[in-house]
DNA sequence: TCTGGGGTCCTAGGACCC
DNA sequence: TCTGGGGTCCTAGGACCC
């Protein structure tokens, strides 16, 4: 028997996580700016319909928000991430095979229930909302990039209800015919211009392209895509998120940076939160990289220095780390540049279980993974942060900017809401 | 003045080995 | 003029996703 998919899709899940504590909210254009209040990630529908786009620097439509009376907010990840696993959790209860694709994504897969398929997605759609205030999208087809198609449509298209079944054929016809080739799951930028220069405009023209032309240029991904349009699966479900294999954390700073001891606070830091992930997940590893630039919209005094080193040993200690890194960054750092970003990225990971030690470091090197273990559990109780390298600076006045932040709802003690009665 | 962050997969080509 | 064959591993670059 075919399997079924569903996609639910939170419709601008971090506006909506904003409103659901705020009623005000509601109607009122809203945006949700990237890290440092950067760039638009969210909008609202009223925010679109005045013409913002998306990813757009927000000082370019600054004017725009203030004339409309926006609401503005910062990221506030902390917020997002718990109504996220609050919305996944009643996705949970719909079936036993749900995939989490991405914080406000999931896949799930679908059996034959009383009342039907379609009726299903609309129950979906209901409970969600009534438990967790946010308005999903619901796509179900037999694969998941049709899924992923249906869910798209039904976002845009009002007469869906935000439930959309494209399992018959004359359904996943018509669905194809609508959606832009560049909308496809699959198909970025570069392949959609490419098949536009062959005509292929929409899905239903490029389900029709010939599959060794695909192979060839677009890779077998490509061709995958081209076959789960054409309903044969090709993507299974994936319920176990598969451990990282490179861990990146860096940041823009809140302004340039010149002074080589800030830029040490900043990597020592972006290194901790490395090594956090890190052992999250179990992991030690054995390349760590550094990379500061200056900002990619400047052409003078241009710089980007990045620089990798192998342990002696694979590691998952963060005092071991901030050494190496520090290393590094002297040796990519160069005066006189104006930096706007650094990062720490770690590779060659591996799960600790299988951890090949080395005979000749030092018991002194290696870092006691008690005091690891120790540190992540106090800032696990006591909030990330209470213990941390001095070396990643007190005052930190490169750090990023959250000017805008709504409360911690869900995650903070003192930012529970109060109702007065 | 102001422009995000974090991932994955695939392929081609070179190094190296027997 | 002619210059083996087959394999693995690694890396860089390009594509994609949210």
């Amino acid at each position: 028997m075919k399997n079924i998919y569903a996609l639910v899709d939170c419709n601008n899940f971090y506006v909506s996580c904003e409103r659901i504590f705020n009623p005000s909210l509601r109607k009122r254009p809203v945006i949700v700016l990237s890290n440092n209040d950067g760039c638009v990630v969210a909008r609202s529908p009223e925010a679109k319909a005045l013409g913002i786009p998306f990813a757009v620097p927000y000082f370019k439509i600054r004017h725009t928000a203030e004339r409309n009376n926006f609401a503005v907010f910062s990221s506030n990840y902390s917020l997002y991430a718990d109504i996220s696993s609050r919305v996944m959790g009643v996705l949970s209860m719909f079936s036993p095979h749900v995939e989490i694709y991405s914080i406000d994504e999931a896949f799930l897969v679908l059996s034959a229930a009383e009342g039907g398929i379609t009726e299903q997605g609309v129950r979906i759609r209901d409970t969600v909302y009534r438990w967790t205030g946010v308005p999903v999208s619901v796509g179900i087809g037999f694969t998941k990039t049709l899924a992923k198609a249906a869910a798209n449509a039904a976002k845009k298209d009002p007469l869906t209800g935000g439930v959309l079944d494209i399992r018959g054929e004359e359904e996943r016809i018509k669905c194809l015919e609508n959606t832009k080739a560049g909308d496809v799951w699959g198909i970025g930028p570069a392949y959609s211009a490419k098949l536009k220069g062959r005509g292929v405009y929409s899905a239903a023209d490029f389900i029709r392209m010939d599959e060794k032309w695909v192979k060839r240029n677009m890779t077998i991904t490509g061709l995958r895509t081209l076959m789960e349009l054409k309903g044969v699966p090709c993507i299974p479900v994936d319920e176990e998120p598969a451990p990282k294999k490179s861990i990146v954390s860096s940041r823009s700073f809140s302004r340039p940076l010149q002074l080589l001891s800030e830029l040490e606070e900043a990597v020592s830091l972006y290194t901790t939160r490395a090594a956090e992930k890190l052992r999250n997940q179990k992991s030690t590893a054995e390349v760590i990289t550094v990379f500061i630039m200056t900002s990619r919209f400047k052409e003078e005094g241009r710089y980007c220095g990045s620089l990798s080193c192998e342990f002696p040993e694979p590691s998952c200690h963060t005092g071991v780390m901030i050494k190496a890194a520090l290393l590094l960054l002297k040796r990519i750092y160069r005066g006189g540049c104006a930096y706007n970003k650094a990062g720490v990225m770690l590779s060659g990971v591996r799960s600790s279980r299988d951890l090949q030690m080395n005979l000749f470091v030092q018991e002194c090197d290696r870092g006691s993974p008690v005091l690891m273990e120790t540190i992540d559990r106090i800032n696990r109780s006591y909030g990330s942060e209470t213990l941390f390298y001095a070396s990643s600076g007190i005052r930190r006045g490169w750090q990023m900017k959250q000017e805008l932040l709504s409360p911690r709802y869900t995650t903070r003690w003192s930012d529970i809401p109060e109702i007065e009665i």
